[in-house]
DNA sequence: ATGACTCCCAGTGGGAGA
Protein backbone atom coordinates (compact mmCIF):
# COMPACT_ATOMS: atom_id res chain seq x y z
CA UNK A 1 0.00 0.00 0.00
CA UNK A 2 1.04 3.46 -0.44
CA UNK A 3 -0.06 6.92 1.62
CA UNK A 4 1.17 10.38 0.46
CA UNK A 5 0.55 13.95 1.82
CA UNK A 6 0.40 17.20 -0.39
CA UNK A 7 0.35 20.96 0.68
CA UNK A 8 -1.38 22.08 -2.77
CA UNK A 9 -1.90 25.70 -1.84
CA UNK A 10 -5.08 25.84 -3.45
CA UNK A 11 -6.83 22.96 -4.58
CA UNK A 12 -8.99 25.28 -7.06
CA UNK A 13 -5.75 26.12 -8.54
CA UNK A 14 -4.12 22.55 -8.30
CA UNK A 15 -6.93 20.41 -8.98
CA UNK A 16 -5.82 19.18 -12.72
CA UNK A 17 -2.26 18.83 -10.80
CA UNK A 18 -3.75 16.72 -7.61
CA UNK A 19 -5.83 14.29 -10.47
CA UNK A 20 -2.72 14.48 -13.03
CA UNK A 21 -0.41 13.11 -9.99
CA UNK A 22 -2.95 10.53 -9.20
CA UNK A 23 -3.10 9.05 -12.17
CA UNK A 24 0.54 8.63 -12.47
CA UNK A 25 0.43 7.88 -8.84
CA UNK A 26 -1.49 4.84 -7.67
CA UNK A 27 -1.53 5.80 -4.24
CA UNK A 28 -4.00 3.60 -1.95
CA UNK A 29 -4.94 7.36 0.00
CA UNK A 30 -3.26 11.17 -0.50
CA UNK A 31 -4.31 13.77 2.28
CA UNK A 32 -3.81 17.31 1.03
CA UNK A 33 -3.44 20.54 2.75
CA UNK A 34 -4.16 23.87 2.37
CA UNK A 35 -7.08 23.44 0.21
CA UNK A 36 -7.97 27.21 0.50
CA UNK A 37 -11.80 26.00 -0.18
CA UNK A 38 -15.20 25.83 1.85
CA UNK A 39 -16.50 22.45 1.78
CA UNK A 40 -19.34 23.71 -0.41
CA UNK A 41 -17.18 24.94 -3.31
CA UNK A 42 -15.09 21.68 -2.28
CA UNK A 43 -14.38 19.81 -6.22
CA UNK A 44 -15.71 16.16 -5.07
CA UNK A 45 -17.16 15.39 -7.82
CA UNK A 46 -14.09 15.58 -10.26
CA UNK A 47 -12.60 13.46 -7.65
CA UNK A 48 -14.53 10.47 -7.09
CA UNK A 49 -15.05 10.32 -11.10
CA UNK A 50 -11.48 9.91 -10.58
CA UNK A 51 -12.28 7.14 -8.47
CA UNK A 52 -11.76 8.18 -4.96
CA UNK A 53 -13.70 8.37 -2.30
CA UNK A 54 -12.65 11.74 -0.61
CA UNK A 55 -13.79 13.33 2.99
CA UNK A 56 -12.71 17.41 3.40
CA UNK A 57 -13.05 19.95 5.84
CA UNK A 58 -12.32 23.20 4.76
CA UNK A 59 -13.18 27.39 5.09
CA UNK A 60 -12.88 30.23 3.30
CA UNK A 61 -9.36 31.76 2.20
CA UNK A 62 -6.90 29.57 4.35
CA UNK A 63 -6.15 26.24 5.65
CA UNK A 64 -8.26 23.35 4.51
CA UNK A 65 -7.84 19.31 4.43
CA UNK A 66 -8.41 16.40 2.87
CA UNK A 67 -8.23 12.77 2.12
CA UNK A 68 -8.53 11.16 -0.92
CA UNK A 69 -8.85 7.00 -1.40
CA UNK A 70 -9.20 4.13 -3.61
CA UNK A 71 -10.98 2.30 -0.35
CA UNK A 72 -13.77 3.10 2.23
CA UNK A 73 -13.02 6.08 4.60
CA UNK A 74 -14.50 5.72 7.86
CA UNK A 75 -14.73 7.18 11.48
CA UNK A 76 -13.95 10.75 10.20
CA UNK A 77 -12.57 13.26 12.78
CA UNK A 78 -12.08 16.85 11.86
CA UNK A 79 -9.34 18.95 14.00
CA UNK A 80 -8.43 17.82 17.58
CA UNK A 81 -11.02 16.69 19.67
CA UNK A 82 -11.32 19.33 22.84
CA UNK A 83 -9.23 21.79 21.45
CA UNK A 84 -10.96 24.97 20.41
CA UNK A 85 -9.79 25.99 16.72
CA UNK A 86 -11.13 28.63 14.25
CA UNK A 87 -8.80 26.38 11.65
CA UNK A 88 -9.39 23.51 9.37
CA UNK A 89 -6.13 21.79 10.15
CA UNK A 90 -6.80 18.40 10.87
CA UNK A 91 -9.01 15.28 9.10
CA UNK A 92 -8.43 11.71 10.29
CA UNK A 93 -10.40 8.78 9.32
CA UNK A 94 -9.64 5.14 8.84
CA UNK A 95 -8.39 3.55 5.57
CA UNK A 96 -7.72 -0.10 5.21
CA UNK A 97 -7.24 -0.40 8.57
CA UNK A 98 -5.15 1.81 9.36
CA UNK A 99 -5.67 5.26 11.14
CA UNK A 100 -4.79 7.82 8.78
CA UNK A 101 -4.36 11.36 10.31
CA UNK A 102 -3.72 14.18 8.00
CA UNK A 103 -2.47 17.54 9.39
CA UNK A 104 -1.29 21.22 8.35
CA UNK A 105 0.23 22.36 11.57
CA UNK A 106 0.47 25.64 12.23
CA UNK A 107 2.80 28.20 10.32
CA UNK A 108 3.84 29.64 13.75
CA UNK A 109 5.35 32.96 11.90
CA UNK A 110 8.23 34.12 14.25
CA UNK A 111 9.32 33.17 17.83
CA UNK A 112 7.06 35.10 20.18
CA UNK A 113 4.60 36.37 18.10
CA UNK A 114 1.15 35.09 18.99
CA UNK A 115 1.19 32.85 16.19
CA UNK A 116 3.72 31.04 17.85
CA UNK A 117 2.33 30.98 20.98
CA UNK A 118 -0.81 29.31 18.93
CA UNK A 119 1.08 26.90 17.28
CA UNK A 120 2.77 25.78 20.73
CA UNK A 121 -0.71 25.26 22.34
CA UNK A 122 -2.24 23.23 18.97
CA UNK A 123 1.13 21.00 19.25
CA UNK A 124 0.16 20.20 22.67
CA UNK A 125 -2.92 18.91 21.98
CA UNK A 126 -2.17 17.35 18.87
CA UNK A 127 0.28 14.77 21.12
CA UNK A 128 -2.18 14.61 23.46
CA UNK A 129 -5.03 13.35 20.90
CA UNK A 130 -2.62 11.52 19.35
CA UNK A 131 -1.72 9.45 22.90
CA UNK A 132 -5.01 8.54 22.88
CA UNK A 133 -5.25 7.53 19.31
CA UNK A 134 -2.84 5.81 19.27
CA UNK A 135 -4.15 3.58 22.23
CA UNK A 136 -7.10 2.65 19.69
CA UNK A 137 -5.26 2.14 16.79
CA UNK A 138 -2.31 0.24 16.62
CA UNK A 139 -1.51 0.95 13.16
CA UNK A 140 -1.38 4.37 12.72
CA UNK A 141 -0.09 7.21 9.73
CA UNK A 142 0.37 10.93 10.87
CA UNK A 143 1.26 12.88 8.04
CA UNK A 144 1.19 16.14 6.14
CA UNK A 145 2.79 19.89 6.46
CA UNK A 146 4.53 20.04 9.63
CA UNK A 147 6.04 23.34 9.45
CA UNK A 148 8.91 21.52 11.51
CA UNK A 149 12.48 21.04 10.19
CA UNK A 150 13.23 17.58 11.98
CA UNK A 151 17.42 18.79 12.10
CA UNK A 152 19.43 20.48 10.11
CA UNK A 153 19.77 18.35 7.47
CA UNK A 154 16.70 19.40 6.34
CA UNK A 155 17.62 23.45 6.27
CA UNK A 156 19.83 24.45 2.99
CA UNK A 157 21.68 26.93 5.04
CA UNK A 158 21.04 26.32 8.56
CA UNK A 159 23.69 28.44 9.88
CA UNK A 160 21.76 31.76 8.46
CA UNK A 161 17.98 30.10 9.38
CA UNK A 162 19.29 28.49 13.06
CA UNK A 163 16.17 29.44 15.63
CA UNK A 164 14.44 31.01 13.27
CA UNK A 165 10.89 29.92 12.35
CA UNK A 166 10.36 26.24 11.64
CA UNK A 167 14.07 25.80 13.35
CA UNK A 168 13.62 26.87 16.68
CA UNK A 169 14.33 24.35 19.16
CA UNK A 170 10.52 24.37 20.76
CA UNK A 171 9.57 23.09 17.58
CA UNK A 172 12.23 20.29 17.25
CA UNK A 173 10.93 19.67 20.29
CA UNK A 174 7.63 19.13 19.77
CA UNK A 175 8.59 17.05 17.19
CA UNK A 176 10.95 14.79 18.74
CA UNK A 177 7.65 14.73 21.48
CA UNK A 178 5.67 13.07 19.05
CA UNK A 179 8.49 10.63 18.16
CA UNK A 180 8.49 9.70 21.74
CA UNK A 181 4.81 8.62 22.00
CA UNK A 182 5.97 5.46 19.53
CA UNK A 183 6.08 7.13 15.73
CA UNK A 184 9.05 7.10 13.22
CA UNK A 185 9.82 9.35 10.86
CA UNK A 186 9.59 7.43 7.76
CA UNK A 187 11.84 9.22 5.28
CA UNK A 188 14.72 8.74 7.38
CA UNK A 189 14.80 4.39 8.22
CA UNK A 190 16.13 5.09 4.25
CA UNK A 191 19.32 6.69 2.80
CA UNK A 192 18.32 9.58 1.29
CA UNK A 193 19.72 11.87 -1.22
CA UNK A 194 21.84 14.71 0.79
CA UNK A 195 19.85 18.15 0.71
CA UNK A 196 16.32 16.45 0.20
CA UNK A 197 13.92 19.35 0.67
CA UNK A 198 9.79 19.46 0.50
CA UNK A 199 9.30 22.96 -0.10
CA UNK A 200 10.81 26.10 -1.98
CA UNK A 201 10.29 29.52 -1.78
CA UNK A 202 8.29 30.99 -4.64
CA UNK A 203 11.15 33.31 -4.92
CA UNK A 204 14.45 33.81 -6.12
CA UNK A 205 14.17 31.00 -7.88
CA UNK A 206 14.80 28.82 -4.80
CA UNK A 207 14.03 25.11 -6.05
CA UNK A 208 16.55 25.56 -9.10
CA UNK A 209 18.57 26.56 -6.32
CA UNK A 210 17.78 23.69 -4.23
CA UNK A 211 17.17 26.62 -1.38
CA UNK A 212 14.27 24.12 0.41
CA UNK A 213 13.16 23.19 3.88
CA UNK A 214 12.16 19.37 4.59
CA UNK A 215 8.72 20.26 6.65
CA UNK A 216 6.08 17.47 4.80
CA UNK A 217 6.62 14.53 6.83
CA UNK A 218 5.06 11.23 7.43
CA UNK A 219 5.49 9.62 10.90
CA UNK A 220 4.41 5.72 11.56
CA UNK A 221 3.59 3.86 14.56
CA UNK A 222 5.29 0.97 15.75
CA UNK A 223 3.33 -1.24 14.82
CA UNK A 224 3.51 -0.03 11.12
CA UNK A 225 7.26 0.46 10.82
CA UNK A 226 8.13 -3.48 10.30
CA UNK A 227 6.22 -2.77 6.69
CA UNK A 228 7.31 0.56 5.78
CA UNK A 229 9.75 -0.66 2.69
CA UNK A 230 10.23 2.86 1.23
CA UNK A 231 9.96 6.65 1.79
CA UNK A 232 10.35 9.19 -1.33
CA UNK A 233 9.69 12.62 -1.49
CA UNK A 234 8.62 13.67 -5.45
CA UNK A 235 10.01 16.70 -6.86
CA UNK A 236 8.23 16.43 -9.70
CA UNK A 237 5.28 18.48 -9.42
CA UNK A 238 7.23 20.90 -8.31
CA UNK A 239 8.48 21.55 -11.80
CA UNK A 240 4.97 21.98 -13.02
CA UNK A 241 3.67 25.25 -14.42
CA UNK A 242 2.15 27.32 -11.86
CA UNK A 243 3.04 24.47 -8.70
CA UNK A 244 2.65 24.44 -4.94
CA UNK A 245 5.46 25.27 -3.43
CA UNK A 246 5.17 22.37 -1.45
CA UNK A 247 5.57 18.60 -3.22
CA UNK A 248 4.59 15.15 -2.17
CA UNK A 249 5.96 12.51 0.21
CA UNK A 250 5.14 9.08 -0.39
CA UNK A 251 5.40 6.28 2.14
CA UNK A 252 5.22 2.20 0.29
CA UNK A 253 4.17 -0.53 3.11
CA UNK A 254 4.64 -3.94 2.24
C1' DA B 1 16.37 44.69 3.05
C1' DT B 2 10.47 46.57 5.41
C1' DG B 3 12.29 42.72 -0.78
C1' DA B 4 11.81 38.75 -3.91
C1' DC B 5 6.49 34.97 -5.41
C1' DT B 6 1.80 33.12 -5.15
C1' DC B 7 -2.74 32.78 -3.36
C1' DC B 8 -6.79 34.90 -1.58
C1' DC B 9 -10.26 38.54 -1.03
C1' DA B 10 -10.58 42.50 -2.22
C1' DG B 11 -11.27 46.12 -5.36
C1' DT B 12 -6.51 49.35 -8.35
C1' DG B 13 -3.77 47.15 -2.12
C1' DG B 14 -2.75 43.99 1.81
C1' DG B 15 -2.38 39.71 4.69
C1' DA B 16 -0.39 35.27 4.96
C1' DG B 17 2.49 31.82 3.85
C1' DA B 18 7.47 29.65 5.18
Amino acid sequence: MQFATWNVNSLTVRLPQVLDWLAANPVDALVLQETKTTDDKFPREAIEAAGFQVAFFGQKTYNGVAILSKHAISDVQKNIPHFEDDMARVIAATVQGVRVIGAYFPNGQAPESDKFVYKMRWLDALREWLKSELSIHEKLLLMGDFNITVDDRDVWDPVALKDTIHCTVQERDHFQGLIDLGLCDAFRLFEQPEKSYSWWDYREFAFRRNRGLRIDHILVSAALTPQVTACVIDKTPRQNERPSDHTPVVVTLA
